[in-house]
DNA sequence: GTGAAAGCGCTAACAC
DNA sequence: GTGTTAGCGCTTTCAC
């Protein structure tokens, strides 16, 4: 690998000389940068980012942490990730922490060791409180999906209250009166906002929402599958589902489906998410739109801002979602079957 | 940020020994090392992994270059990385490089500028040479889903044409005579080596395809729709439609569907890649396997392998698709209406 | 066994 | 304008 001295060398200057046509910084004369510039092109010349880091005492890394690149949502958060980090000339490095609070900071721990100057984190496990520390320790951490109070600043989070409510009083105006509500059984932070959404919704369309039509099963189509089988079994009777998210509503199609019960024309169903998979699903469903892409281009750009001038602005970073009409769901007058 | 040099002082030792400690090498009195230990415990001490990478010139990291993470195939590879990476005490650095040669290359220079020993990369721009070139300028570096036939050790590749075969196959021993086959306009190798691959099989059982049967579209849902509504306005004749990937093959079913056409009872699909999505699908997609996640894996490995030892064994890396069977395919004798 | 010293590639004063 | 020097945090001879 070609150095800084070597450029220098051929070129008969000084390394900082070389330095300062490289950063375009400092003064330089016209023909001397001309010509070290020709030196640098010929001899291809790159700054080795190590050195630079540890001599700036910052690394233009952006560190994402998160359950899965693997999964669609994650996917995606880290390609709006890297697309926000590649504009302001950082580089993204990804972990993946699945599944507990000590992987999640373990994470957090390599990303401090390669001095990451800006990390946007995914967590799922942490509590408040260990996060509040961290944020307090690491002036450009940013949490993405998830709101904690003390740091409202550092959050970048999708109102799933107000998400639900639009999905519900979607479903209230096709018509719906008999509705199921299909939820996570381990009631996260966003589950609970979505479910409380919906209630909310109903309460004041002053439809009642009965825990018998409620279903709760983990958080995948396995899970969709399972909680509407059960509904059914269970003699419930409704002509559309409001489910946590789209893997479960996906399972819930399937499921209805192979009970022989159409899904739109006997039954109305809405995801949440929009994940990819949401299209690929016959009918396609209707869904309420997170903009991941857009949140985690936001988180970066806010993570890189707070890690190089730490101030801490008190705004806050709300996104909403919006609905995307597809075809899992019509209106209730159209219905011809109603089972129970 | 607290450094080597912190703990030497607060241990009363030279920054030498507590180096030697830190790496677990080199000779350490037992008391001074557990003193030592109990300091850089307290401190919380973590080296600078930029200082290390500098006088080390090796940087421990994994570079990863392919077109865009947020896409399932690609999630997964990224996954698939970041998995055996971790194990060898590697990050891993994303780099997106979308669309064009120039995007691919800027990405690997920038990956070299980050001293990244090992960079698993998906090429679909970059020609033989270019790539050849490249990888006789870097040790490390692996193409993944690429054969190039000068420097098979350095390829992770699957082979599309077997696979193709056995699809193929499966659908010919289901019966089916009426095949269409819709492959994606821009023939990269993939879909050469694949269109081929049924090719062999559908003339090996003395099945001819004729050119009027082949739809070829862009390679995604959209793609698959125009394909098959071009096919059946056309008035081809089929019971089955062997498709070149998952996302063609959802939207080929979609369209059908449109059209009043069942799948599988009408006609039977079979897809390519099993992708996530495959599987939201309904009915779920019958496809061909691509071991993606070990495929990364295994890239990944050899890269840092590699990297490390540059002994170029000649062994390939060749992988093998296998069918995965769900509900899109069927025996042709069960059907009851055909179209065309 | 342990420490002192040099140097990895770069930048940032400070001279000239 | 340009060069000299010191030093970022670490590892690695080489003395002792």
């Amino acid at each position: 690998m070609i150095t800084i001295k070597d450029v220098a060398r051929v070129a008969g200057v000084s390394p900082s000389t070389v330095s300062r046509v490289v950063r375009g910084e400092g003064k330089v004369g016209k023909v001397c940068r001309a010509k070290v510039q020709k030196v640098i092109d010929e001899l291809g010349y790159r700054p080795n980012i190590n050195a630079q880091a540890l001599v700036n005492q910052k690394s233009n890394t952006l560190g994402v942490i998160m359950p899965n690149v693997s999964m669609s949502f994650f996917g995606a958060l880290a390609c709006g990730a890297e697309q926000a980090a590649k504009e302001q000339n950082y580089r993204v490095v990804i972990s993946n922490a699945f599944g507990s609070e000590k992987a999640e900071m373990e994470a957090i721990d390599s990303l401090m060791q390669h001095r990451c100057d800006a990390i946007v984190m995914h967590s799922a496990h942490a509590s408040d409180e260990v996060l509040c520390k961290l944020a307090d320790k690491i002036p450009g951490l940013v949490f993405i999906n998830r709101f904690i109070p003390q740091i409202p600043n550092r959050c970048v989070w999708l109102d799933n209250n107000l998400g639900a409510q639009e999905a519900a009083r979607y479903i209230l105006s096709k018509g719906h009166i008999d509705i199921a509500v299909i939820t996570r059984e381990v009631m996260n932070s966003d589950a609970k906002l979505r479910f409380e959404g919906i209630k909310t919704a109903l309460n004041s369309a002053g439809v009642s929402l009965n825990e018998t039509n409620v279903g709760r099963r983990d958080a995948d189509m396995a899970g969709g599958r399972a909680a509407v089988r059960e509904l059914i079994s269970n003699g419930v009777k409704f002509s559309a589902v409001l489910v946590y998210n789209d893997n479960m509503a996906i399972g819930v199609i399937h499921e209805l489906h192979a009970c022989g019960i159409q899904v739109p024309q006997d039954v109305s169903v809405i995801g949440f998410d929009d994940l990819l998979i949401s299209v690929a699903c016959l009918p396609q469903l209707t869904t309420m739109h997170y903009p991941v892409e857009e949140m985690a281009s936001y988180a970066a750009k806010l993570a890189i801002e707070l890690s190089e001038n730490s101030i801490s602005s008190g705004r806050t970073h709300l996104f909403m979602p919006h609905l995307v009409e597809r075809g899992s769901v019509i209106e209730a007058t159209a219905i011809e079957t109603e089972i129970g």
